[in-house]
DNA sequence: TCATATAATTCATATATAAGACTTAGATGA
DNA sequence: TCATCTAAGTCTTATATATGAATTATATGA
C-alpha cells in the first residue's frame, strides 16, 4: 500500500477500516476479519493493522479478545445498564437502574428538539416517558425524544429497560458516545407527581445527545433526577 | 531485562519509570532521557520503551513532542483553566473564569473533609473560599480545603486564579487526576449572599477529590453552581 | 469424559527507517 | 565588528515491518 497525502499509513487504514464498519460491511456479532487476514487485504504488514484498531478501540468503536479476534462493540445489557449511567451511590457504588414505562407516543418535535436531533423542524417524533428505580426508590423521571422516520414502529414494541441495545438490533444503530448538559433545577407537575416530591426539591436536569458510528445525534434523553441517596459522578483527566 | 513474572516486559518499565516519576528523579522543566537512552538503561528496545511511554501519555502523566522529547504534564495557566473546568455555555463553547478570593483560614478539618484528604480525623486544614466570575457574571462560590501539613504557608500566599499550577511549582504536588460527586441542592445564606441569588434557586453542587502522582488525595473542592447561563459538559464514551 | 494436540487469534518485542525540531558553524552584509 | 540568515548535523519522536509468544477454541483420540 503506497502512502498518499501526509496522513500515516495506519491513519488511512484506520479511516478505511471504519468506513467498511459503518458501511455494515462486517456483523455486529461477528469477529472482524483477522489482523492478518486485514494486512494482506490492504497489502500492510499486520503491525500497522493493528495500529489502525489500537485507535478504534481506544474510541471504544471496537474490543479486542486475545486468541478470539477482534468484534465491534455492542451494548449489551450486562454492560449497557451502566456504560452510559452516571448516577451512583454517594459510598461510590452503582446501584442497577430499572424501568417504568409511562406513555410511549409521537407528536411533533419543537424546536430545539429538531435542532438537537438535526431533524427538520416539525419532523414527527417518538417520545417515551419513564420511571427510572434506584435500589426500589423512584429516582429519575426520564422523556426520551427519537426521529419517527429513523425508528419506525418503535412505539409499537416492547420496550426494555436497555434502549441502546434495541437501537442496535433491530434499526442497525450503533450508539457509540454521548454529551451530557447538566444543570439545577426545580420539578414541575409531571415530575412532582411521578416522584412523589415536594415542590421545594430541587433536581439534577441531563440532558443527554447520543450520536451514532456516523457521529449523527440519534436520540434525545432528559433527565429529571433526585439527588438525595445518589450522585452524578464524572472522572477528570 | 529479564521478564519477571507474568507481566508483559513494556508494562514493568512502564512502572519503572513511572516510580522515577514520583520520586521526582526528573525535572518538571526538562525533557524526560529521549526514548534511545532509556531503552540503554533498561536494556530493552525503543519500541518497548515507547509502549510504556504511550500508556503514560494515555493517562496524561506525559506528553510528547516530536523532535523535541517527551515531558511531564504541567498545569499552566493556559490550559489548566480549562483542563479541569467542565462548566460550558449553553452553546458549548468555554468561558474564561476568573478568581475573586474571599478568604482564605486555618481551621479544623470535620470529619468527612479529612476523610475525603484521608488524614487523620481533626487536622488542621486550610481553607480557601473564593468566588468566580464566568462571562463577567459571579457564577461559582467554591470552598477549597487542603491539609496545612502539606501545603505549609499556603494561606499566606498570593493566590493565582489556577492554584493546580501552585501545588506543582511550590510544593511538588501535581495534580494528574479528580473524581466529581454532583448534586442539586439549594444556596445558603453565605452563597445567597455572595451570589446575590433568591433563596429559591437550585445550585448545583460539585465535589471535587483531586489526586496526585502517587494517587493519594490532595485537595477537596466544593462548588456551589448557578446554572442559567452555563451547564455542566460531560462525555460519554 | 477427559486430556492433549492443533490451528486460529491477538499480543509482545526488536529492528530499521522516516520525519520533525533544535543547535551550531559559517557565510553574508551592513 | 556585529547582527542575521542559511544549511548541515544531530538530537528527538514517529512509523512500518518481521518474528515469535501467549491465549483461546476446536478437533482428536484414548
Amino acid at each position: 500500500m503506497q502512502k498518499l497525502f501526509n496522513a500515516p499509513l495506519y491513519a488511512q487504514i484506520r479511516e478505511e477500516i471504519f468506513a467498511a464498519l459503518r458501511s455494515g460491511r462486517w456483523s455486529a456479532n461477528d469477529p472482524l476479519p483477522s489482523e492478518t487476514k486485514l494486512a494482506s487485504e490492504f497489502s500492510v504488514s499486520q503491525g500497522t493493522i493493528r495500529k489502525a484498531i489500537d485507535d478504534l478501540v481506544a474510541q471504544n468503536i471496537l474490543y479486542r479478545h486475545q486468541g478470539r479476534g477482534t468484534f465491534i462493540r455492542r451494548h449489551d445489557e450486562q454492560q449497557s445498564l451502566f456504560r452510559f449511567f452516571n448516577l451512583s451511590r454517594t459510598d461510590g457504588t452503582k446501584p442497577v437502574p430499572e424501568s417504568l414505562n409511562i406513555h410511549c407516543k409521537t407528536r411533533k418535535g419543537l424546536k430545539h428538539e429538531c435542532l438537537a436531533l438535526q431533524v427538520p423542524t416539525g419532523d414527527r417524533l417518538i417520545e417515551v416517558l419513564r420511571l427510572r428505580r434506584l435500589d426500589g426508590q423512584p429516582v429519575i423521571l426520564e422523556t426520551i425524544l427519537v426521529s419517527q422516520q429513523r425508528f419506525p414502529e418503535l412505539n409499537k414494541r416492547d420496550l426494555p429497560n436497555t434502549l441502546y441495545e434495541l437501537y442496535s438490533d433491530d434499526y442497525n444503530v450503533h450508539i457509540t458516545r454521548a454529551e451530557e448538559q447538566i444543570q439545577a433545577t426545580l420539578p414541575d407537575a409531571t415530575v412532582i407527581s411521578h416522584l412523589n416530591l415536594e415542590p421545594t426539591i430541587p433536581l439534577l436536569e441531563i440532558r443527554r445527545i447520543a450520536f451514532d458510528l456516523h457521529d449523527q445525534p440519534v436520540e434525545l434523553r432528559i433527565s429529571q433526577c433526585v439527588t438525595g441517596s445518589f450522585v452524578y459522578t464524572c472522572s477528570l483527566n
